[in-house]
DNA sequence: AATTCGGGCAACCGCCGCAGC
DNA sequence: AGCTGCGGCGGTTGCCCGAAT
Protein backbone atom coordinates (compact mmCIF):
# COMPACT_ATOMS: atom_id res chain seq x y z
CA UNK A 1 0.00 0.00 0.00
CA UNK A 2 1.29 3.56 -0.76
CA UNK A 3 4.91 3.94 -1.59
CA UNK A 4 7.86 3.57 0.42
CA UNK A 5 9.65 6.53 2.09
CA UNK A 6 12.13 7.87 0.00
CA UNK A 7 14.38 7.63 3.58
CA UNK A 8 14.14 4.14 3.20
CA UNK A 9 17.91 3.36 0.98
CA UNK A 10 20.28 2.35 3.92
CA UNK A 11 23.48 4.09 4.33
CA UNK A 12 21.99 7.53 3.83
CA UNK A 13 23.57 9.59 6.67
CA UNK A 14 21.29 11.21 8.84
CA UNK A 15 21.26 13.83 11.68
CA UNK A 16 23.26 17.04 11.90
CA UNK A 17 25.11 18.75 8.73
CA UNK A 18 28.54 18.88 8.58
CA UNK A 19 29.75 22.33 6.77
CA UNK A 20 31.11 20.30 4.11
CA UNK A 21 27.49 18.83 3.54
CA UNK A 22 26.27 22.72 3.20
CA UNK A 23 29.02 23.51 1.21
CA UNK A 24 28.35 20.95 -0.99
CA UNK A 25 24.51 21.45 -1.09
CA UNK A 26 24.84 25.23 -1.62
CA UNK A 27 27.61 24.87 -4.51
CA UNK A 28 24.79 22.44 -6.14
CA UNK A 29 21.68 24.55 -5.77
CA UNK A 30 23.54 28.24 -6.43
CA UNK A 31 24.78 26.19 -9.58
CA UNK A 32 21.53 24.45 -10.91
CA UNK A 33 19.27 25.12 -8.77
CA UNK A 34 16.72 22.66 -7.13
CA UNK A 35 14.44 21.05 -9.64
CA UNK A 36 14.18 17.60 -7.83
CA UNK A 37 15.08 16.89 -4.76
CA UNK A 38 15.05 13.50 -5.18
CA UNK A 39 18.05 13.19 -7.57
CA UNK A 40 19.67 16.15 -6.04
CA UNK A 41 21.76 14.49 -3.66
CA UNK A 42 23.73 11.73 -6.18
CA UNK A 43 24.24 14.63 -8.60
CA UNK A 44 25.54 16.81 -5.74
CA UNK A 45 27.40 14.15 -4.34
CA UNK A 46 25.79 13.65 -0.43
CA UNK A 47 24.89 11.17 0.88
CA UNK A 48 21.63 12.39 2.20
CA UNK A 49 17.80 11.81 1.31
CA UNK A 50 16.59 14.78 -1.08
CA UNK A 51 14.00 15.07 1.76
CA UNK A 52 16.65 16.12 4.11
CA UNK A 53 18.71 18.39 1.42
CA UNK A 54 15.31 20.33 0.79
CA UNK A 55 14.52 20.29 4.59
CA UNK A 56 18.08 21.83 5.13
CA UNK A 57 17.83 24.10 2.38
CA UNK A 58 14.54 25.74 2.97
CA UNK A 59 15.09 25.82 6.99
CA UNK A 60 18.56 26.63 7.42
CA UNK A 61 20.82 27.36 3.90
CA UNK A 62 18.57 29.71 2.04
CA UNK A 63 20.08 33.12 1.66
CA UNK A 64 16.78 35.38 2.49
CA UNK A 65 16.82 34.06 5.79
CA UNK A 66 16.73 36.23 8.78
CA UNK A 67 18.38 35.20 12.00
CA UNK A 68 18.15 36.49 15.52
CA UNK A 69 15.39 37.04 17.90
CA UNK A 70 11.91 37.63 17.27
CA UNK A 71 10.91 41.00 16.91
CA UNK A 72 8.02 42.37 19.34
CA UNK A 73 6.16 43.24 15.89
CA UNK A 74 6.92 39.70 14.71
CA UNK A 75 5.43 38.00 17.68
CA UNK A 76 2.06 40.16 17.54
CA UNK A 77 1.91 38.99 13.95
CA UNK A 78 2.37 35.44 14.72
CA UNK A 79 -0.26 35.71 17.72
CA UNK A 80 -2.49 37.39 15.14
CA UNK A 81 -1.98 34.97 12.46
CA UNK A 82 -2.20 32.08 14.78
CA UNK A 83 -5.44 33.52 16.10
CA UNK A 84 -7.01 32.94 12.47
CA UNK A 85 -4.98 30.33 11.03
CA UNK A 86 -4.37 28.07 13.83
CA UNK A 87 -0.98 25.89 13.44
CA UNK A 88 -0.88 26.17 10.00
CA UNK A 89 2.71 27.34 10.06
CA UNK A 90 3.67 27.70 6.43
CA UNK A 91 0.81 30.27 5.60
CA UNK A 92 2.22 31.99 8.59
CA UNK A 93 5.76 31.74 7.27
CA UNK A 94 4.97 33.19 4.22
CA UNK A 95 3.43 36.72 6.20
CA UNK A 96 6.78 36.26 8.21
CA UNK A 97 9.87 37.33 5.33
CA UNK A 98 12.34 35.39 6.08
CA UNK A 99 11.33 33.43 8.38
CA UNK A 100 10.45 29.73 7.83
CA UNK A 101 7.55 27.38 8.73
CA UNK A 102 9.95 25.29 11.43
CA UNK A 103 11.32 28.89 13.01
CA UNK A 104 7.72 30.07 13.67
CA UNK A 105 6.28 26.46 14.95
CA UNK A 106 9.91 26.10 17.50
CA UNK A 107 9.18 29.96 18.93
CA UNK A 108 5.36 29.47 19.32
CA UNK A 109 5.88 26.04 21.07
CA UNK A 110 8.62 27.34 23.18
CA UNK A 111 7.67 31.02 24.31
CA UNK A 112 4.11 31.75 22.70
CA UNK A 113 2.63 29.57 23.45
CA UNK A 114 3.54 29.53 27.54
CA UNK A 115 3.43 33.44 27.60
CA UNK A 116 -0.44 33.22 26.34
CA UNK A 117 -0.99 30.51 28.86
CA UNK A 118 0.90 32.81 31.28
CA UNK A 119 -1.38 35.54 30.34
CA UNK A 120 -4.49 33.21 31.23
CA UNK A 121 -5.24 32.88 27.26
CA UNK A 122 -6.02 29.67 25.81
CA UNK A 123 -2.69 29.35 23.02
CA UNK A 124 -5.73 27.49 21.17
CA UNK A 125 -8.58 29.21 21.60
CA UNK A 126 -6.88 32.58 22.15
CA UNK A 127 -9.42 33.13 24.63
CA UNK A 128 -9.45 33.40 28.14
CA UNK A 129 -8.96 30.15 29.99
CA UNK A 130 -12.11 28.85 31.24
CA UNK A 131 -10.44 25.08 32.50
CA UNK A 132 -10.84 25.11 36.03
CA UNK A 133 -7.12 24.46 36.62
CA UNK A 134 -6.82 28.13 37.00
CA UNK A 135 -7.47 27.95 40.49
CA UNK A 136 -4.52 25.79 40.73
CA UNK A 137 -2.70 28.65 40.97
CA UNK A 138 -4.77 29.52 44.08
CA UNK A 139 -3.74 26.61 45.85
CA UNK A 140 -0.10 27.87 45.64
CA UNK A 141 -1.04 31.62 46.18
CA UNK A 142 -3.22 31.17 49.58
CA UNK A 143 -0.82 29.00 51.96
CA UNK A 144 1.64 31.95 51.64
CA UNK A 145 -1.32 33.65 53.82
CA UNK A 146 -1.20 30.71 56.64
CA UNK A 147 -0.76 32.50 60.58
CA UNK A 148 1.92 29.54 61.14
CA UNK A 149 3.91 30.25 58.13
CA UNK A 150 4.43 34.01 59.51
CA UNK A 151 6.18 35.81 62.52
CA UNK A 152 3.91 39.08 62.55
CA UNK A 153 0.38 39.06 63.29
CA UNK A 154 -0.60 41.79 61.52
CA UNK A 155 1.54 41.08 58.08
CA UNK A 156 -0.40 38.10 58.20
CA UNK A 157 -4.10 39.49 58.31
CA UNK A 158 -3.07 41.73 56.23
CA UNK A 159 -1.75 39.13 53.32
CA UNK A 160 -5.05 36.66 54.62
CA UNK A 161 -7.09 39.70 53.77
CA UNK A 162 -5.19 40.47 50.51
CA UNK A 163 -5.61 36.76 49.63
CA UNK A 164 -9.20 36.38 50.37
CA UNK A 165 -9.69 39.75 47.81
CA UNK A 166 -7.78 38.11 45.11
CA UNK A 167 -9.22 34.99 45.63
CA UNK A 168 -12.73 36.83 45.25
CA UNK A 169 -11.18 38.36 41.88
CA UNK A 170 -10.47 35.41 40.47
CA UNK A 171 -13.65 33.55 41.69
CA UNK A 172 -15.97 36.59 39.78
CA UNK A 173 -13.03 36.18 37.00
CA UNK A 174 -13.71 32.88 36.27
CA UNK A 175 -17.69 32.88 36.60
CA UNK A 176 -17.39 35.69 33.46
CA UNK A 177 -15.16 33.93 31.91
CA UNK A 178 -17.79 30.75 32.34
CA UNK A 179 -20.67 33.36 31.15
CA UNK A 180 -18.68 34.47 28.76
CA UNK A 181 -16.42 31.87 26.88
CA UNK A 182 -18.60 28.65 27.06
CA UNK A 183 -22.06 28.67 25.12
CA UNK A 184 -21.30 24.49 25.12
CA UNK A 185 -20.47 23.93 28.77
CA UNK A 186 -22.63 22.49 30.99
CA UNK A 187 -24.26 26.07 31.73
CA UNK A 188 -27.34 25.88 30.54
CA UNK A 189 -26.78 29.63 29.68
CA UNK A 190 -29.85 30.10 27.01
CA UNK A 191 -31.93 29.11 29.86
CA UNK A 192 -30.35 31.18 32.39
CA UNK A 193 -30.78 34.51 29.98
CA UNK A 194 -33.73 33.32 28.71
CA UNK A 195 -35.23 33.22 31.89
CA UNK A 196 -34.17 37.17 32.45
CA UNK A 197 -33.56 36.86 35.63
CA UNK A 198 -30.48 36.52 37.74
CA UNK A 199 -32.37 36.14 40.68
CA UNK A 200 -33.55 32.35 39.39
CA UNK A 201 -33.57 29.52 40.05
CA UNK A 202 -32.70 28.26 37.43
CA UNK A 203 -29.01 29.76 38.60
CA UNK A 204 -29.09 26.30 40.85
CA UNK A 205 -25.79 25.36 38.60
CA UNK A 206 -24.18 28.58 38.88
CA UNK A 207 -24.33 28.18 42.60
CA UNK A 208 -23.62 25.16 42.90
CA UNK A 209 -20.11 25.95 41.03
CA UNK A 210 -19.87 29.18 43.32
CA UNK A 211 -20.18 27.51 46.73
CA UNK A 212 -17.43 25.04 45.00
CA UNK A 213 -14.86 27.72 44.74
CA UNK A 214 -16.00 29.17 47.87
CA UNK A 215 -15.27 26.11 49.70
CA UNK A 216 -11.82 26.02 48.33
CA UNK A 217 -11.00 29.24 49.21
CA UNK A 218 -11.91 28.64 52.63
CA UNK A 219 -10.87 25.33 52.99
CA UNK A 220 -7.19 27.24 52.01
CA UNK A 221 -7.09 30.06 54.13
CA UNK A 222 -8.12 28.29 57.24
CA UNK A 223 -8.01 24.79 58.10
CA UNK A 224 -10.47 25.96 61.46
CA UNK A 225 -13.46 27.07 59.31
CA UNK A 226 -14.10 30.02 57.32
CA UNK A 227 -12.60 33.20 57.75
CA UNK A 228 -13.33 36.65 57.80
CA UNK A 229 -14.22 37.94 54.65
CA UNK A 230 -14.45 41.71 53.03
CA UNK A 231 -18.10 42.37 52.41
CA UNK A 232 -17.33 44.26 49.41
CA UNK A 233 -16.64 42.98 45.65
CA UNK A 234 -14.45 45.54 44.14
CA UNK A 235 -17.48 47.87 41.90
CA UNK A 236 -15.55 47.35 38.70
CA UNK A 237 -15.13 43.71 38.64
CA UNK A 238 -18.88 43.53 39.39
CA UNK A 239 -19.63 45.94 36.19
CA UNK A 240 -17.61 43.81 34.19
CA UNK A 241 -19.77 41.08 35.10
CA UNK A 242 -22.94 43.03 34.01
CA UNK A 243 -20.90 44.19 31.01
CA UNK A 244 -20.25 40.58 30.05
CA UNK A 245 -23.72 39.27 30.74
CA UNK A 246 -24.72 42.35 28.69
CA UNK A 247 -22.67 41.44 25.72
CA UNK A 248 -23.08 37.74 26.07
CA UNK A 249 -27.02 37.99 26.17
CA UNK A 250 -26.82 40.37 23.39
CA UNK A 251 -24.71 38.42 20.91
CA UNK A 252 -27.30 35.26 21.91
CA UNK A 253 -30.50 37.02 21.47
CA UNK A 254 -29.99 39.31 18.43
CA UNK A 255 -31.05 37.44 16.29
CA UNK A 256 -34.41 36.63 17.70
CA UNK A 257 -34.72 39.61 20.32
CA UNK A 258 -35.31 39.26 23.73
CA UNK A 259 -34.57 40.96 27.03
CA UNK A 260 -32.69 40.23 29.91
CA UNK A 261 -33.25 41.75 33.67
CA UNK A 262 -30.47 41.40 36.05
CA UNK A 263 -31.77 41.31 40.12
CA UNK A 264 -29.67 42.45 43.08
CA UNK A 265 -30.34 41.29 46.01
CA UNK A 266 -33.92 40.76 45.25
CA UNK A 267 -34.45 44.44 43.28
CA UNK A 268 -34.63 44.54 39.90
CA UNK A 269 -31.02 46.89 38.84
CA UNK A 270 -31.09 46.51 34.87
CA UNK A 271 -32.78 44.97 31.99
CA UNK A 272 -31.34 45.07 28.29
CA UNK A 273 -34.07 44.60 25.28
CA UNK A 274 -32.35 43.41 22.31
CA UNK A 275 -35.63 43.67 19.99
CA UNK A 276 -34.49 42.98 16.85
CA UNK A 277 -31.12 42.31 15.76
CA UNK A 278 -30.71 45.36 14.22
CA UNK A 279 -31.69 48.04 16.27
CA UNK A 280 -29.28 48.72 19.01
CA UNK A 281 -29.64 47.10 22.23
CA UNK A 282 -31.20 49.24 25.48
CA UNK A 283 -29.93 49.53 29.14
CA UNK A 284 -32.78 50.74 31.50
CA UNK A 285 -31.56 51.31 34.90
CA UNK A 286 -34.68 49.72 36.93
CA UNK A 287 -34.02 51.20 40.10
CA UNK A 288 -32.04 54.97 39.61
CA UNK A 289 -32.31 55.92 43.66
CA UNK A 290 -30.68 53.16 44.56
CA UNK A 291 -26.83 54.25 45.35
CA UNK A 292 -24.66 51.61 44.26
CA UNK A 293 -27.31 50.72 41.52
CA UNK A 294 -26.71 54.17 39.97
CA UNK A 295 -22.89 53.86 39.93
CA UNK A 296 -22.67 50.65 38.23
CA UNK A 297 -25.38 52.02 35.92
CA UNK A 298 -22.44 54.70 34.91
CA UNK A 299 -20.20 51.98 34.05
CA UNK A 300 -22.20 50.22 32.54
CA UNK A 301 -23.81 52.77 30.21
CA UNK A 302 -20.66 53.74 28.98
CA UNK A 303 -19.60 50.20 28.08
CA UNK A 304 -22.95 49.30 26.75
CA UNK A 305 -21.74 51.95 23.49
CA UNK A 306 -18.76 49.49 23.27
CA UNK A 307 -19.87 46.35 23.83
CA UNK A 308 -20.54 45.09 20.55
CA UNK A 309 -19.20 41.63 19.74
CA UNK A 310 -16.85 39.30 21.61
CA UNK A 311 -14.23 38.64 22.08
CA UNK A 312 -14.53 40.39 25.44
CA UNK A 313 -12.02 41.65 27.71
CA UNK A 314 -13.68 41.51 31.13
CA UNK A 315 -10.70 42.43 33.31
CA UNK A 316 -8.58 45.34 31.11
CA UNK A 317 -9.47 47.79 33.24
CA UNK A 318 -9.86 46.45 36.36
CA UNK A 319 -8.69 48.81 39.51
CA UNK A 320 -8.13 46.92 42.51
CA UNK A 321 -8.14 49.76 44.45
CA UNK A 322 -11.70 50.36 43.59
CA UNK A 323 -13.61 48.70 46.16
CA UNK A 324 -16.35 51.34 46.86
CA UNK A 325 -19.42 48.77 45.90
CA UNK A 326 -21.65 47.91 49.02
CA UNK A 327 -22.39 44.79 47.21
CA UNK A 328 -22.28 41.59 49.19
CA UNK A 329 -20.11 38.53 48.13
CA UNK A 330 -22.81 36.24 50.07
CA UNK A 331 -25.52 37.89 47.89
CA UNK A 332 -23.93 37.35 44.89
CA UNK A 333 -23.14 34.11 45.49
CA UNK A 334 -26.72 32.72 47.03
C1' DA B 1 34.46 20.47 39.25
C1' DA B 2 31.13 17.14 38.16
C1' DT B 3 26.57 15.99 37.42
C1' DT B 4 21.75 16.70 36.50
C1' DC B 5 18.07 18.95 34.44
C1' DG B 6 15.40 21.55 31.28
C1' DG B 7 14.79 24.60 27.32
C1' DG B 8 15.58 25.54 22.60
C1' DC B 9 15.97 24.18 18.14
C1' DA B 10 17.42 21.46 14.04
C1' DA B 11 16.12 17.53 11.94
C1' DC B 12 13.28 13.50 11.22
C1' DC B 13 8.93 10.98 10.41
C1' DG B 14 4.61 10.04 8.64
C1' DC B 15 0.92 11.63 6.18
C1' DC B 16 -1.45 14.28 2.55
C1' DG B 17 -2.53 16.34 -1.91
C1' DC B 18 -1.40 16.91 -6.51
C1' DA B 19 0.28 15.77 -11.03
C1' DG B 20 1.69 12.62 -14.44
C1' DC B 21 1.32 8.23 -16.45
C1' DA C 1 -9.57 4.86 -12.14
C1' DG C 2 -5.66 3.56 -9.88
C1' DC C 3 -0.77 3.76 -9.08
C1' DT C 4 3.49 6.18 -8.39
C1' DG C 5 6.60 10.02 -7.59
C1' DC C 6 7.25 14.12 -5.48
C1' DG C 7 6.94 18.28 -2.73
C1' DG C 8 5.07 20.06 1.24
C1' DC C 9 3.19 20.22 5.87
C1' DG C 10 2.64 19.56 10.85
C1' DG C 11 3.87 16.77 14.80
C1' DT C 12 7.51 14.83 17.24
C1' DT C 13 12.13 13.52 18.56
C1' DG C 14 16.55 13.89 20.24
C1' DC C 15 20.77 16.42 20.62
C1' DC C 16 23.19 20.35 22.45
C1' DC C 17 24.12 23.72 25.68
C1' DG C 18 23.59 26.59 29.60
C1' DA C 19 21.77 26.95 34.30
C1' DA C 20 21.17 24.89 38.63
C1' DT C 21 22.61 21.85 42.22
Amino acid sequence: MGRSPCCDEVGLKKGPWTPEEDKKLMEFIHKHGHESWRRLPKLAGLNRCGKSCRLRWTNYLRPDIKRGKFSQEEEKLIIDLHSVLGNKWSAMATRLPGRTDNEIKNYWNTHLRKKLLQMGIDPVTHRPRTDLNLFGGLRDLLPAANFGNLSHLDNALKLQADAALLARLQVVQNLIQVLTNSPTSNLDLMGLLGSASLGNPQLSYFQQLSRQYEGLINSSLSPHGSIQMPSSLPNLGFQNLLNNIQAYSKSRLSLDGGEVAVQLDGVSAYSYSFPTSSSAPSLVPASPEDNHIDQMQGHATSSNVSSTTAPFEPWEDLNLDDISSDFGWKDFLD
